[in-house]
DNA sequence: CGATAGATTGACCTCATTCAACAGGTGTGG
DNA sequence: CCACACCTGTTGAATGAGGTCAATCTATCG
């Protein structure tokens, strides 16, 4: 029935705005399927593949000592990551929902290609605007700038599917679920968007939105 | 006199921990020079060059479109910084104090080599780096993170030269400078540092600090 | 040595967190 | 296909940390 999911998602044709699939990499033979809440990679196992998204959605997190999880980073159907700094990984990965990777293996020697400057800093640029953000005074504002960025990136600003949960959300923009929850009330009650359901978002009003986040 | 804090200032070992000397870049002819606030570059510009510090501190930051700025950076003697995404600086960089920086023009052909791929993944790392010390929960937690980090860079825990306001340390760490300053207050009350002037920190117990920050 | 920007401290207030209860939606098994 | 159970999300009230405004202190530079 999982193999349902797939066929069924991957009849949806898959977004690859924003990045380019990397060919430069070897050709994948396959794609790896993972459930929801799967690990793809954990903190310490050594690093060097690269993972590209065909479906579904990926986060990127740590652990602080005291047990917090900070996600550093959501990837969406045709974005690549994995790349890391050390020969070991500083970050978990896992799936968010049914999702399915390619996955390639990142010969040593190739790592001072052009394409792989490129995502470096690219993350880099992530990292940095998701500062920029996380930073951001005001909760609303915050989870106004998630919006704009995950709908960018989706390519759609009448249907955004969120493709993970109030937690996730909280996690990757340092509040409680609770705050999360209370920001999307206070943008709905504004007439900025519209849910139908909770992981399904309509922007009604980009322009407010853009002018209260940007 | 500006020249005479420049010799008083290089009769001290320049520290060059934890990044090496760009050998593979060209040598500098000369130091530029660059008084407190002095600007580097700006948002906008041409990038490519990147910069290593001689001697002083540097900044790196960007404007919120409310007026407020984010500092997505610090950097110190012996450190190289300017590298970005894009062909123009998305960033602003300017000296905290009294500044001595070797200039490298970045011929673009050399981008793929793998020394320059070292301090993109280093320049991401950093960013993740400082993420996860803005999204810590409370502000005496994210003082001692940044004060660990500079301990760290500097090499000494005895004697921390902050070389920057609390306006400064504020904006990196996302917090008013009343709050950095009672956060200064209340490590200096548990008898974790001492403070010696407002600029020069004493950690006293550095475990009590890891222990509360790591 | 005086002027001035930078830093500290206090009082008050706002807003996010916490704790708790409730509602809704999804998936499972009958 | 329906009913139930559980997980997820929403809303409310109380608490507390950090922001804001203001006064005072002090370090540095001319």
């Amino acid at each position: 029935m999982f193999a349902g999911a797939l066929t069924a998602t991957q009849s949806h044709p898959v977004r690859t705005r924003g990045v380019p699939a990397p060919s430069f990499l070897p050709r994948a033979r396959q794609i790896s399927l993972f459930a929801p809440e799967g690990e793809i990679y954990a903190q310490g196992e050594q690093a060097g593949a690269l993972y590209r998204i065909e479906f579904g959605a990926v986060r990127v997190y740590r652990l602080h000592t005291d047990g917090r999880r900070q996600i550093v980073a959501f990837y969406f159907g045709g974005e690549t990551f994995g790349l890391e700094a050390g020969r070991t990984h500083s970050f978990f990965a896992e799936a968010t929902v049914h999702t399915g990777l390619s996955k390639f293996a990142n010969a040593p020697g190739e790592l001072a290609s052009q394409e792989l400057m490129t995502l470096a800093l690219r993350s880099m640029l992530h990292a940095q605007e998701h500062l920029l953000v996380v930073s951001r005074q005001s909760a609303v504002e915050k989870l106004g700038a998630f919006l704009l960025d995950v709908a960018e990136r989706q390519g759609d600003l009448d249907h955004i599917d969120l493709q993970m949960t109030r937690v996730d959300i909280g996690e990757y923009l340092g509040m409680t679920i609770e705050t999360v929850s209370r920001s999307f009330s206070k943008l709905r009650e504004e007439g900025i968007l519209r849910l139908h359901g909770a992981k399904t978002v309509e922007i009604i009003q980009p322009e407010k939105l853009v002018l209260l986040c940007k």
